[in-house]
DNA sequence: TAAAACAAGCACGCGTGCTTGATTTTGTCC
DNA sequence: GGACAAAATCAAGCACGCGTGCTTGTTTTA
C-alpha cells in the first residue's frame, strides 16, 4: 500500500503531536524527551526532528494543536445540554470537564513551563488568552446571558478561574467527589446570581431558561 | 566574630532552604538545580549537598519549609481584618493574596513536577491537604460561618479553588487587574450566599459580621 | 587533634542539536 | 512500463554541555 508522501507526512506530524501531547499529560514536562515523544509516535529521533528539527518547535506546534483539540472537545461537548433547570450545572460540568481533562492538563505543564522559558511563554500566553475570551463567551451564550448586566462578566471569569484551581486540583489526586458538590453549589449561586442580576438591571428573561 | 557550629550549620541550611524556594519562584523546577541554589545561597555546592546530600533531599525539606511559611504568612495577615461590611471582602482579598504570591507560586512548580516524581508528590500532596484544610478553617472563622450550615463546606472550598485559578493564572501575566473586579464580586456574592445560608437554617448571626 | 562544615573536582548518564546514512516516493526519460 | 536520479522521509550515530551523585581536599570550630 503506497503512501503518497504528503499524506505520509502528515500522518507523521500528527502523531508526533499526538504523541506530545499525551506525554505531557502523563510525564509533564521534564518527561516529554524528545526521545520519548518519537518512541510513543513510532518514528525514530531522526524522523521525529526531521518535522520539528527542535524540541522547542515540536512543543510550539503542539500549543497550537493542543488549542485546536481544546476547542473542538468544547464544540462537541456543548450540544444537547439541557434546557431546564439542571442546564446551569451541566454548562458549570462542561467548563470543569473541559479543565479537569487530559487536555488541559497537558496545557497546564507547558503553561508553567512557560514561566520559565522564553519563546513557549509567548505562544501559550497568546493561546490561552484567545482561549480564555471563546470559552467565557461560549459560557455566556450557554448560561443565556450577557455582559452588559453589571457582574455577570466576573462571576463567569470567577467560574472559568475556579475550574481552572479544580484542574490543578485533579492534577495529583482524584477530586472528583469534591468536585461533584463543589459544581452544585456553583450552579446554586450561579442561578441565584445570575437571577438577581438579570432582575436588577430589568432586561427580560431571554427564555433560554424557560 | 566565630559563629559557633550548631548556628552556622542551621544558618546555612535556611539560607539554601530560603534560595530554593526563591530559585523555584523565579525559574520553576528545572531551572532550580542544585548549583542555582547553591549559588543563590552563597554557598558551594559542596556545602549544599552536605546538608542537602541530593537534589531530592533538598526540595523535600523544600516542601515542608514552603509549608510553615505560607502558614506564617497567612497568620500575619489575618489580623486586623476590618469588621464590618468589608470583612467578606478583606478575606476573600487575604485568601487571593496567599494563592497568587511567591510562596504560593514557589509551591505551584512543585505541584506540577510532583505529577512525574513519586516522593515529591507524596510530600506535596500530603502538604497541600494539611494546608488546604487549615485554610479552609481559618476562611470559616474569618467569615463567621460554620459547616453545619448546608452548602457552606461547598462554597468555601470553591472559594479556595478560585483563589488558585487566580494563582494559575498570576504565573505567566499580570492578572491583578482583572483579578480585583473578581474579588469584589465574589465576595458580594459570599455575603448573599452566606447571608441566606443562615437564615434558611434559622443561625442565629455569630456576631463577628456586626 | 578530631569532627563538622564547607569547597573543588571527577565520572557518568542524559538530552540536545547536528551529521551521516538508508529507504521510500516522485518525476523524467526512453 | 521500466530504469534512473532527485527529493522527501525516516533512521542511526556523534559531540557536546549540563546536572547529578560522589570523592577528595580545605577551613573552621570544639
Amino acid at each position: 500500500m503506497r503512501q503518497p508522501q504528503q499524506d505520509r507526512s502528515r500522518a507523521t506530524r500528527q502523531r508526533l503531536l499526538e504523541a506530545a501531547i499525551e506525554a505531557l499529560a502523563e510525564l509533564g514536562w521534564a518527561g516529554s524527551t524528545v526521545a520519548v515523544v518519537a518512541e510513543r509516535a513510532g518514528v525514530s529521533r531522526g524522523a521525529a526532528q526531521h518535522h520539528f528539527p527542535t524540541r522547542e518547535d515540536l512543543f510550539a506546534a503542539a500549543v497550537e494543536f493542543v488549542g485546536d483539540a481544546r476547542r473542538l472537545w468544547t464544540r462537541e461537548h456543548s450540544i444537547d445540554l439541557p434546557t431546564g433547570p439542571e442546564r446551569t450545572r451541566a454548562v458549570v460540568d462542561l467548563i470543569v470537564r473541559l479543565y479537569t481533562g487530559p487536555l488541559f492538563r497537558a496545557a497546564l505543564h507547558m503553561w508553567v513551563a512557560a514561566t520559565s522559558d522564553p519563546q513557549l511563554r509567548e505562544s501559550v500566553v497568546t493561546l490561552e488568552a484567545h482561549l480564555g475570551r471563546e470559552t467565557h463567551k461560549l459560557a455566556l451564550e450557554l448560561l443565556g446571558v450577557d455582559e452588559s448586566t453589571p457582574g455577570v462578566r466576573e462571576i463567569v471569569q470567577a467560574t472559568l478561574d475556579m475550574a481552572r484551581g479544580l484542574g490543578l486540583a485533579n492534577l495529583l489526586t482524584d477530586d472528583s467527589k469534591r468536585r461533584a458538590g463543589i459544581i452544585d453549589r456553583w450552579a446554586e449561586i450561579l442561578d441565584t446570581a445570575l437571577h438577581s442580576a438579570v432582575s436588577s438591571s430589568a432586561v427580560p428573561n431571554s427564555g433560554v431558561r424557560a
